[in-house]
DNA sequence: TTTAAAGATACCATATTAGTATCATTTGTC
DNA sequence: GACAAATGATACTAATATGGTATCTTTAAA
């Protein structure tokens, strides 16, 4: 039950390098040389981010990418959404069939609670807390 | 990123119902009738238990399943790793090549942290808690 | 001996994941 | 203006995981 996916990864990667070299416009080309990712998946990942508004993209010669906001604000919890859809650790297996049988569906209170406590903590994982020196 | 896949859920559905119907034996067909599960797929799912020495089957003519230990001691986490494997949030995306640029990979430190509260969840919930009148 | 159960295994369909490939568009440089 | 080097957009593909079926064997009660 992976939390976080290869593309989510990468993008945490990706951002963290980006948020390291002080917000500097950064190529593809340069990104998957240093962190080793297929290029043309990377693109199409830095692409979602663009599109997402948590990077900007220049165009053309010189052109690449760079943070559109603060590393502050780019959290675990946004990048698994972004890349994973929404966030949910359990559906209603029965569509209001079965689940009556097992009062007030117990499965789903407790899993949910689960959740809503890791949702917590990864809403509070940012890239920068990531590429901070300490903590 | 679904914490529990469906045939987990289908294993804790039927056990619960096992050990509300006083560990009876019971088969496959009553069961299917029950939850409304695939007959086939919930026969697959009680031989997986039964393997696990969560279930004891008898086989023969009025034969079925019954639990093989107390409702208590089956908990979440151990039908999530019977029925997915290895319970993992995430595992090296990279085998030692590029790990050691991001210092000590502060991701998988963090998701491992909410990983191992996870799993002190999932062990601390039994069928036994599921079908309880309160908890 | 028939029948109704489980055991074992192989197969299949669909969805998700992890990418590739290609062509169009933009923009700095000569 | 032509070219090169970048991103934008989109379609395609391969591998794996998920959610099942199908079928044949074995067991044991009636
Ligand atoms: S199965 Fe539907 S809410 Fe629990
Ligand atoms: S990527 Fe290998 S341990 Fe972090």
């Amino acid at each position: 039950m992976k939390l976080i996916t290869r593309d989510t990864d990468y993008a945490i990667r990706a951002l963290c390098c980006m948020a390291k070299s002080d917000n500097e416009l950064v190529s593809v080309s340069d990104l998957c040389n240093k962190l080793r990712i297929p290029r043309p998946f990377l693109r199409k990942i830095l692409q979602i981010l663009n599109k997402k508004k948590i990077l900007r993209s220049i165009k053309g010669q010189n052109g690449g990418f760079k943070l559109n906001i603060s590393s502050r604000r780019i959290t675990l919890f946004s990048l698994i959404v972004a890349f994973q859809g929404n966030f949910k650790f359990n559906e209603c297996t029965f569509k209001k069939s079965v689940c009556p049988e097992i009062k007030k569906c117990k499965i789903r209170k407790k899993i949910n609670k689960i959740e809503r406590y890791v949702v917590k903590q990864l809403k509070n994982i940012s890239i920068l807390s990531l590429v901070a020196e300490r903590g």
